[in-house]
DNA sequence: TGTACATCAGTGAACGCGCGTTCACTGATGTAC
DNA sequence: TGTACATCAGTGAACGCGCGTTCACTGATGTAC
């Protein structure tokens, strides 16, 4: 592929993102693409058969910046504490509106077509196994070990995006942002147990980071 | 508003559900819910002025209707343990492919529209008054006491949405629907602390119920 | 209860626009010598 | 390095269809007496 062809393409995809966010998947047209783009239709069917190709190659484009921006971010870190790494990966995904919107429908779709079903699937279990080494890692240098690394890899991810929404829907509730974040914390700790065999059965740990997210008082011992 | 119209307006709202749920909605056209509820396009533009009010419309009512039987199973039920009522609830609120696609084009949508973000938002607020009554009741006849009731009631709608993806994804993974169930169960367990003094008669407080919630039977009798 | 009239609610034809899709074309880029 | 030719990539006009929207109409429903 030419160079000149590539560039065309991306420019495309790029539109494809702004066009769907702006308007919703459904209600955009070819031409409200190539417009974006600065083309016309002509050069879409050149380089796309049907807006159902664009969306997914956007989507897989997308996605999969995303996830290395996910793993750069990560193997930057060195952490310490769990919480550490929780900044870090929090940052490195923002809740971003447009792209919200954007994986919202696509998920939507993709329940509606059993090929593109399992392109999320396999997307999930990418994103998984980029962030569960670093999130265990993390656990362990806290003294804590995971329990079922599966169920807390689902639970971090169905978080995220259960709580996204919440975000994006009151963008200026400080409070909000903050649960988010003591969520997370507490499906850390709830996934775990302190690494320390004397310790009694997750009651009186001398100090435990990831046991403590809420600011106030954790628990008493007994 | 006479019986005929209302019946009209009814057999539109739930061609809506099912044509949006499998088109998209943005996909759906004004042609193909007429069809669907044998009606022509002259007897929509009598009832509604476009497809974007239909939506709104069809959705009020499907929230408000599932609102409603959630509310009436939590009635119903006087639950002993945490898991109970968690059961009622989950049963009363079943993971529903077409309604989970039109909600998450619903939200998509409505975060373009700062009217019908505000419409959702509401709706929200009307889930959380509706269960949290039960679930703290619930906490607090298993020797509980909820440290941050906004916090928990936007954890489990969180959860919930998120989870509910993944169940959807994957529909015949047992294990999927497990560790739903399991998230729901540690982050009741998160949000409460042991109510010391109190020794109610489930007699199973000395052991948090809620905080071992892997075994498949919710609890054995001691 | 029947008749005459009024209003309502959905029909179906008509109009036109926007868009998907195609395709002959031209200007841009590449290649051979 | 220049010239001639080949291929590629995007243009823009053309076609036609599907659908949104309107509206004069008719059959259904309601009302008065």
């Amino acid at each position: 592929m030419s160079a000149r062809r590539a560039r065309t393409r991306q420019r495309l995809l790029d539109a494809a993102l702004d066009v769907f966010a702006e308007e919703g998947f459904g209600r955009s047209t070819v031409e409200q693409v190539c417009e974006r783009a600065g083309f016309t239709r002509g050069a879409f069917y050149s380089n796309f058969t049907s807006l159902d190709e664009l969306f997914l190659a956007m989507w897989e484009q997308r996605s999969a910046r995303m996830l290395d921006d996910l793993r750069a971010a990560l193997a930057d870190v060195s952490p310490d504490v769990p919480e550490a790494a929780l900044h870090a990966a929090l940052a490195a995904v923002p809740v971003d509106d447009p792209w919200y919107r954007v994986t919202a429908e696509f998920t939507a779709h993709a329940l509606r077509h059993p090929a593109l079903r399992r392109v999320v699937a396999a997307r999930e279990q990418a994103i998984l196994e980029t962030i569960m080494p670093v999130v265990v890692a993390a656990l362990t240098r806290a003294g804590r070990r995971v329990t079922d690394e599966e169920a807390l890899g689902r639970a971090l991810v169905a978080v995220h995006d259960g709580t996204s929404v919440q975000v994006l829907m009151e963008p200026d509730s400080r409070s909000v942002r903050g649960q988010r974040e003591q969520l997370f914390l507490h499906v850390l700790d709830a996934y775990s147990t302190p690494d320390d065999d004397s310790a009694p059965d997750d009651g009186g740990m001398p100090n435990e980071p990831a046991a403590s997210p809420v600011p106030a008082e954790p628990e008493e011992p007994q």
